[in-house]
DNA sequence: GATTCATTCTGAAGCGTTTCAACGCACCCT
DNA sequence: AGGGTGCGTTGAAACGCTTCAGAATGAATC
């Protein structure tokens, strides 16, 4: 009844505890008849290996910590989707915490990694855990900034690049013949925004006849779209842009709404639309939306694999790796 | 550098492993002066405890493992967050696994747990994981099924009751007035999409002068929504349903996009509109949702009780728990 | 037959914690 | 003075695994 050990299987196949090791984890080693016996009686006994033993004697766990601000985000399920499968490559899981955008949630999911010895942690930092992570780095717990550039503080960061991502929405507005171009968003201390801004106004600065109309909506959500797509309803035609690029796809289909819904401007025809995320409600809204897709599977996949570098090597130099978006086309821009 | 231990602690306390020990587990059985300079011993080494050695000890680990389906449903993150909360009131943690509806994964997920050996597990079953989970239970690890019932499987289970949700939403399109009813669903399969059916079938088998239409429509998703919605916008006005009862908010959104969008077909004026879910879109949907919403942290918070008193006591009797949806009125039934 | 070598297996040591019986001590009560 | 009580502390044992130096065996070489 009580859990069978090592001890109770080599006793069954009558041989020693090292032998029924070996089995397990250097199979190559050992003769396959005595392999077999073994095997046979772990089958008899239900035995299963006792992780956290192992754990103990290794002086690590085969875990990676991941701490993500949201996971009813699709981009950061999507990376951990990515970063799972990269664990899983290397033979380690993924311990998948969810900070919910608290600073509490935060530390004390670190601080629960730190007790599990984990392999390495990647964050999705709430705000400044440099030093938290310093403190990890000291006990040999390697970490990755995910979405968010680790330039300066000394640690490795896989991150997309939202100036380019801002860039190539506007980019396309522009080569659809698009000229009087607007820019919504809302919360401009993030730095996302204020990067797909910096992008845009790129764009439009190399190419003259373009204007760029930043308009703050307060938020990102789709209620603060929508009254801003009315507020646009609302003026003259000649006063309108005839190319919108939102922060988020959120925002998008607030505009969406208000733009097809509450009057008669046609999209793309009069006003061209371009959001950013590329969710899932994108490709289903009325007009099928056109939207900056970030390779989040990859992002997690590829802050694993530097993490795992950097756990072998601790003595590595930290590496900012910046991935570049992706621009989908729909029916929104391109009827 | 090499991370500090208990004795390593000790020592510098002047104490024995014991009281050190003691400090961090039954600090009331210490000596307020000794506890203060254990306290500032672990301080200054910056001790961390060991998880492994500890779970080693106590035979379990001190976390709940919880597989679900599919992580971007927010059904299960909602659901995760009250198994979170239940489990951090005991002191124990979350290891959130999903399935994707992989049964590879589901196993995978499944195994890791029992190395780990954990406090039970939760799960939201792919399909027949009952021979699984009992050698789970034989080895002393409770389980408990999540938004499925687990009568007849001999383990307990939380879900909400979709009969009733089926009810629910008809009663109210049917107190509202309406009189021809229809259910959009597909995937006919799930136990969900039949009991909401059901209850569809109740609530009209109650009041006379009603029917109810059933159309199946393929699937689950925006675009099987549209589909239909276009199907019914092209019938003869009084050969319409005047509410329509979908199996999600996703086709709702769907058909919404097609009665608003491509006819003038008022909502709710012409027809009312009820979906299932009370995802965040329902409520930011051109006209806002009417749907039926499950108490998903509640569900996860008492499945993990459940699930810590079966770990107290493993001869107690399953229970199946069945929550009552409830009714969120937007503007697609009442204006 | 002695020596070397490769192969396979053994079993004790040790990972860091918690637990628990035992101990020392001060104090109080006869 | 002897015995009892309670508090605070001690330190060895145990949890189940992996590792590793060495033993046992048999084959090959001299």
């Amino acid at each position: 009844m009580a859990a069978a050990n090592v001890k109770d299987v080599a006793a069954l196949a009558g041989v020693s505890l090292g032998t029924v090791s070996n089995v397990l984890n250097r199979p190559e080693i050992v003769s396959p008849e005595t392999a077999d016996r073994v095997m046979q009686a772990i089958e008899k006994l239900g035995f299963v290996r006792n992780d956290a033993a192992r754990q103990l004697k290794a002086g690590r766990s085969n875990t990676i910590g991941l701490v993500v601000l949201d996971v009813r985000n699709p981009f950061f399920t999507d990376l951990a989707r990515g970063a799972e499968d990269g664990a899983g490559a290397a033979g380690l899981s993924i311990l998948l915490g969810d900070s919910g955008r608290s600073h509490e949630r935060e530390t004390a999911y670190l601080d629960l990694f730190e007790e599990q010895r984990v392999h390495g942690v990647l964050v999705s930092p709430l705000s400044d855990v440099a030093r938290r992570l310093e403190g990890l780095r000291r006990r040999g717990i390697p970490a990755v900034l995910v979405d968010r550039s680790g330039t300066g503080s000394g640690f490795s960061s896989v991150s997309v690049d939202d100036v380019a991502g801002g860039r190539l929405a506007v980019e396309h507005l522009i080569s659809i013949g698009r000229r009087r171009i607007a820019y919504l968003a809302g919360s401009f201390d993030f730095s996302q925004v204020t990067d797909r801004l910096r992008g845009a106004r790129e764009a439009v600065a190399s190419h003259p006849g373009t204007t760029l109309e930043v308009i703050d909506i307060g938020g990102l959500t789709v209620l603060e779209g929508r009254a801003a797509g009315e507020r646009i309803v609302a003026r003259a035609a000649d006063d309108r842009p005839d190319g919108i690029f939102t922060a988020n796809d959120l925002i998008a289909v607030g505009v969406l709404q208000a733009l097809v819904m509450q009057s008669d401007i046609r999209v793309p025809g009069d006003v061209a639309l371009v959001g950013y995320d590329d969710i899932d409600f994108a490709q289903t809204a009325v007009v099928p939306l056109s939207s900056v897709r970030q390779p989040s599977a990859l992002l997690g996949r590829t802050a694993v694999e530097i993490l795992l570098d950097e756990a072998r090597d601790p003595t590595l130099q930290p590496r900012q790796i910046v991935f570049q978006p992706e621009l989908v086309i729909r029916a929104s821009t391109v009827p």
